[in-house]
This record gives C-alpha cells, sequence and structure tokens, in this order.
DNA sequence: TAGTTTTGCTTACGCCGTAAACATCGTCAA
DNA sequence: TTGACGATGTTTACGGCGTAAGCAAAACTA
C-alpha cells in the first residue's frame, strides 16, 4: 500500500486493479481512496470527479487493446482481424471495464491517432471512404457485443455462467429438447470459435463487395 | 397521477417510462415512487429490489423486440434478417435500457422459448446445432454492440451526438485530413446502412459455410 | 529564508437503497 | 355484526455514496 506521491496515473491504475479484483459496482471513492492508503477527496487532485476517472479506465484498456498492432500495412483485412482479436482480448482482461468502454464513445487522442491511420491504408487499398469506417465500427461494434455476452453478466453478479446452464433443471426435455441439447453437448458455445469465425466472415463479406458505391448518405 | 392500485407491472411500466424521458442514471426508487404518487418504500411490496426492477425492464424491452416476429417460418435467414432488425428496433426506442440489456443476459421464460423455435426450425433447415447456436448469438451480439453505438453514450450524459463531430474544431487537418472528410461529407456515419449491410453480410456468410462440421468444442 | 503552490485531510450536505415496524383497509368466517 | 387476517402503503432510520468548502502541512521557488 505505496502512500508516497498520488498522481493521476497511479489513481488510474489503482482503480483499474480495484475494479478487476472487486468489479465495478464495488468501485467507491472513499474506497479507491482507502486502496491507495489516502483519503477519498484526496483523489479529486488529481481526477475532476469519479465519470472522468471512469472515461480513463476506458482510456486504459483501450491503449492495451492498441498497444500491439503495428501501425504499418498495406493489406487491411489481416490488419483488421487482428485489431478484432486485440481488442477482444484487452476488453477481456478487463471484464469489469467492458460496460462502460461499451456505453462511452472513446475519443482519446490515441484512438483519434489509430482511426486516421486505417482509414488512409484502407483508402489506399482502393476502398471507398464510407465503407472503410464502416467496416473498422462494424468490427469494433460487433466485439464488443460479443465480448459484453462473453463476458457476462455485470461483475458484482457473481452468481452464475453468462450462458443457460443454471436453467438446465427448470427445462422441461419435451418443450426444450434442443436448448437441452446445447447444454449437454455444448455445441455452439465456444466463444473462441464463434467469434474468430463471425469476423472472418464479416471481413470476407467487406472484400468481397465492388469498390464502387460508395454510399454518402443523402444530406 | 394515478395512484390507485400498484402493480409490479404498473411499476415497471413507470420505470420505463421515466427511463425513457430522464434516463437510466436518474432513475431511484424514491424518484420513481413519486412519478407514481406514492412513497418509495411502497414499491417493494411489487418488486424485491431496484436490481430485479432493472431485469424487469430488459424483459420488457424484449418482449417489444419479439412481439412482431413470426413464429413459422421456413427459411432461416428472413427471418434472422427480420429478428436482428426488430430487436434494434425495440433497443433504440427504450436507449435507457439499452446498457442494461447489454449486461444482464435475458433467460426470460419468453427469451428461452423463442430460442428453443429458432434453433428447430434452424435444424430442420439443415444447420447443425452449433452453427444455429453461433449464427443466433452473433446477430444478437453485434445488434446489441451497434445499437450501443449508435445510441451513444449513457443518458445522463446529454452533452453530445454519439460520433465525433464535437473534436471537429480540434482536428489538425494536416494530421486528420480522413477523419476531417468523414465529418464534412458524412460518408460512413449512416446508421442504418451499415446495420443493414453487416446484417446481410452476415447472414450470407453463414448461409454459404458448408453444412458438415458442425464444430463441437473437444469436452 | 520567505512566499507561493501543491498536496492531502476534515467536515458537512443531500442523495441513495432498503430493513423494520406500523397504519390502513378489504375480505370473509363465526 | 363482529373480529381476525392478509395485503397494501407509510414512517422512520441506518449506513454508504459523490463531492463542495475550507484548512493544514509539505515541497518548490525566489
Amino acid at each position: 500500500m505505496p502512500k508516497a506521491g498520488l498522481s493521476r496515473e497511479r489513481v488510474l491504475d489503482a482503480a483499474l486493479d480495484y475494479v478487476d479484483t472487486h468489479g465495478l459496482p464495488a468501485l467507491s471513492m472513499r474506497k479507491l481512496g482507502a486502496h491507495l492508503g489516502v483519503e477519498a477527496m484526496s483523489l479529486y487532485r488529481h481526477v475532476p470527479n469519479k465519470d472522468a476517472l471512469l472515461d480513463g479506465l476506458v482510456d486504459r484498456v483501450m491503449e492495451h487493446a492498441f498497444a500491439g498492432l503495428s501501425v504499418d500495412f498495406d493489406d487491411w483485412v489481416p490488419w483488421m482481424r487482428s485489431f478484432a482479436h486485440s481488442l477482444r482480448a484487452a476488453l477481456l482482461a478487463h471484464p469489469g471495464v467492458l460496460p462502460l468502454a461499451a456505453t462511452r464513445p472513446v475519443n482519446s487522442p490515441d484512438a483519434l491517432r489509430m482511426s486516421e491511420r486505417w482509414l488512409a491504408a484502407m483508402r489506399a487499398a482502393g476502398l471507398p471512404l464510407g465503407r472503410a469506417m464502416d467496416v473498422v465500427n462494424v468490427v469494433a461494434t460487433f466485439t464488443i457485443g460479443h465480448t459484453l455476452a462473453e463476458a457476462g453478466r455485470t461483475p458484482g453478479h457473481e452468481d452464475s455462467d453468462p450462458n443457460l446452464d443454471e436453467h438446465a433443471g427448470d427445462l422441461d426435455p419435451a418443450e426444450f429438447p434442443n436448448l437441452l441439447e446445447v447444454i449437454t453437448t455444448r455445441a455452439g458455445l465456444d466463444f473462441d470459435h464463434r467469434f474468430t469465425e463471425a469476423v472472418d466472415i464479416l471481413l470476407a463479406g467487406y472484400a468481397a463487395l465492388p469498390v464502387a458505391d460508395p454510399h454518402v448518405p443523402s444530406p
């Protein structure tokens, strides 16, 4: 419990750590202060309010997602694939932050620079600007949606699997034969496989679209 | 402000109404009570606690999503397409509930019955069970992720568009030419188009997969 | 060293969810 | 008719929350 020298960075790190181990709903300024060996109000010297702190957590996780990604590439398809998998990995590493990442738009300078770079690269590869935006946003939103389902209920609800195993006993085998078969065979419950396959389908689909028709909405 | 006869149904309706007009963060038991002309503690006669009330809201919205869907169908592709669009419409109609829908698994009896039915239909159409699960889950998670982005920040943050217009002034035209072009031309910012296209790509992709290889994960 | 700025602490306010005890009232058996 | 009972809604109270305001001490600057 080092207490010397708070800083925005140390506050954010501690908050991320706290959320990872205790869950998002358990995070309060007082408890985070205690976690740092400090009073709650001290945190306000480094963070304007709790909401900004939460935004900071999201930015932090997004940095992790971008960290391993190359910035120069010439084929956008494998790059988008690795973006998707890297984003999913970063989100799964901090599931407590996931609901925040899902509801707060990420407009950190890092994220904007990243966007600019991939838009440039995809246009260079011949994609219309609008299509490049579509691909990026579809991959990102799918990744977030899928990872939300994968990470299951809000932490704090620590009571069960995200899937429907808990209902196995309640299901009338005559009425729900297929759901019960899913539960017993685990068919269709492999998140890795499902995610990988869906991303590949999306990328192949976009790659196969004709290059014309950039679809600019009517003003 | 009718005050006679509370009921779980009336409480949920009022809560949905309150969230729609004031945003999720503004919802408290006291304010909901006041909205119904009643004290906060009265609500606890009809709902065990606030968390269960929130779950009820999600179920409510999901009922809307399922409401217009036919239960008998023989071609799964158009059916899944209409499921996706119907789910999106229901979520967009109650954006305050969206963060809840995204983080709480839906296991209402209605939803389970729905799942059973489409699994049966898709198997009848020749899809392996695991693939049927994959299609449903991919479409649902993508729809939730995309709609979250579309509905923008958490209500209560009423301050801006979900997109990046607000940063237009901060962007150096030399460093961010493509992002600025996005903002001025609106290319790639048409959510309807993007969603429709992505869902079609996903469904066409799954329909084109070979029927064999159901991919059951190793136990 | 004296002054200034930075950092953290103390106190206080109004909100929250909800436990516990109590009041009110419609229903129905005796 | 009466009287007991269950269902409904209210009152009061407790501990926790985010954070505004003012203060004290420590760290840097001159």
